[in-house]
DNA sequence: TTGATATAGTTCAAAAAGTGAACTAAAAAA
DNA sequence: TTTTTTAGTTCACTTTTTGAACTATATCAA
C-alpha cells in the first residue's frame, strides 16, 4: 500500500513520502492533528472507504505516527498522535501556506495557523540555522549531495 | 487521477492534496527543484513507468506547476519548474527535515537545504508573522475555522 | 548523407489498489 | 432488555499502476 518504488531512493524526501506519501495518509494525520481520534470521526471527516481507513489506521500505528489507546473509562479505543506526528505540524503548514496562496478558497481561510499562547498567526519561515536570521525562500536551495548509486 | 473525494472538502491542506498528493507528483516536483528538466531525467531518476510519468507531467503542466519549453539551440522540449512549483520548496524541505529526524540514512544526509549565496544550513521554523520572533514548534496550532458543510 | 543511437513518448495486458455497499459483532445508551 | 452506535470486515466492481514492447522524431558519428 504505501511502500513504493521511491522507498529505495536515498533521500529524506523520498523516504518521508514512502511512508505518507499515498492519497490518504497525510488527510488523516492532519484531522489527528486537529483532534479527531476515532474511527468514525475520520471516516465522516474524509468519506474514505472504510476498509482503507482501516488499513491506513493500522499503517499509521505500524509506522509509529498513532497509537491506539484504550479510552479512559470505556473499552473503546481512540488514535492518539505520537510526537513523530505532531512533528509534521510543519509540513501541513507547509501545505497551507500553498494552498492559501495557489489555490485560494473562494470563502476565505478555513484553517489558521496559530501560537496557541497569543492567537497571533504564525508562519514558517527559512531560517539561517547557526545565526538565526530570516532569509527569503528565493535564496533557499535543496542540494543532493551523492548520486543515488542502485 | 490526481483528483480526488477530499477535493471538496474546504481545506487549504486539502486542496494542495488534491493538487499534489498523489504517489509521483511531488517526487517530480523534488526532482524539477533540483534541476531535472527533461522527460528521460525523470524515468531514471524515479524509475516510475513512462506512461504514468507523460501523464503526471501532463497533469503538472496543466496545474502550472511546470512549463514545457523549446530548449534553446534544439528542437526538443524541457520541463521548467514555475514560481508556483518553486514556492513547493518549503514543503520539501519540510519532508526532508522529517525525514532526517525520524527514518533517517544510515550512510548520512544525502540532500542538504543550504543558503545559495552563503552556504549556511536552512531550516523552515515557525515565525511569528508581525513580531517575526521564532516559536517553538509545540506552541503552534491548527486551527479549523469552519465546519465542513457537504 | 546514411546508419546508429538517444529521446520522448504511446499502447496494451496483467496486477494492484481503491470504492461502495452490505454485513457483523461488540459496546453504549435508552 | 432492546435499540443504536461504533468499529470494523467482506466482497464484487472499477480505477490505477506497472512493466514491457513498440513507434516516431531528433541528434550524433562516420
Amino acid at each position: 500500500m504505501t511502500t513504493r518504488s521511491y522507498e529505495q531512493i536515498p533521500c529524506p524526501i523520498a523516504r518521508s513520502l514512502s511512508v505518507l506519501g499515498d492519497q490518504w495518509t497525510l488527510m488523516i494525520v492532519r484531522d489527528a492533528l486537529m483532534g479527531v481520534r476515532r474511527f468514525e470521526g475520520f471516516q465522516k471527516s474524509l468519506c474514505l472507504s472504510r476498509n482503507l481507513l482501516t488499513q491506513r489506521l493500522r499503517h499509521l500505528v505500524d509506522e509509529g505516527l498513532l497509537t491506539k489507546e484504550k479510552m479512559e473509562g470505556s473499552r473503546r479505543y481512540e488514535y492518539c498522535p505520537t510526537q513523530k506526528c505532531q512533528d509534521l505540524l510543519g509540513v501541513l503548514v507547509m501545505f497551507s501556506e500553498w494552498g492559501e496562496q495557489w489555490c485560494p478558497d473562494p470563502d476565505g481561510p478555513l484553517v489558521e495557523i496559530r501560537h496557541a499562547d497569543s492567537g497571533q498567526a504564525v508562519g514558517m519561515r527559512p531560517l539561517l540555522l547557526d545565526e538565526r536570521r530570516e532569509v527569503s525562500p528565493a535564496e533557499v536551495e535543496l542540494i543532493q549531495l551523492r548520486e543515488n548509486d542502485d
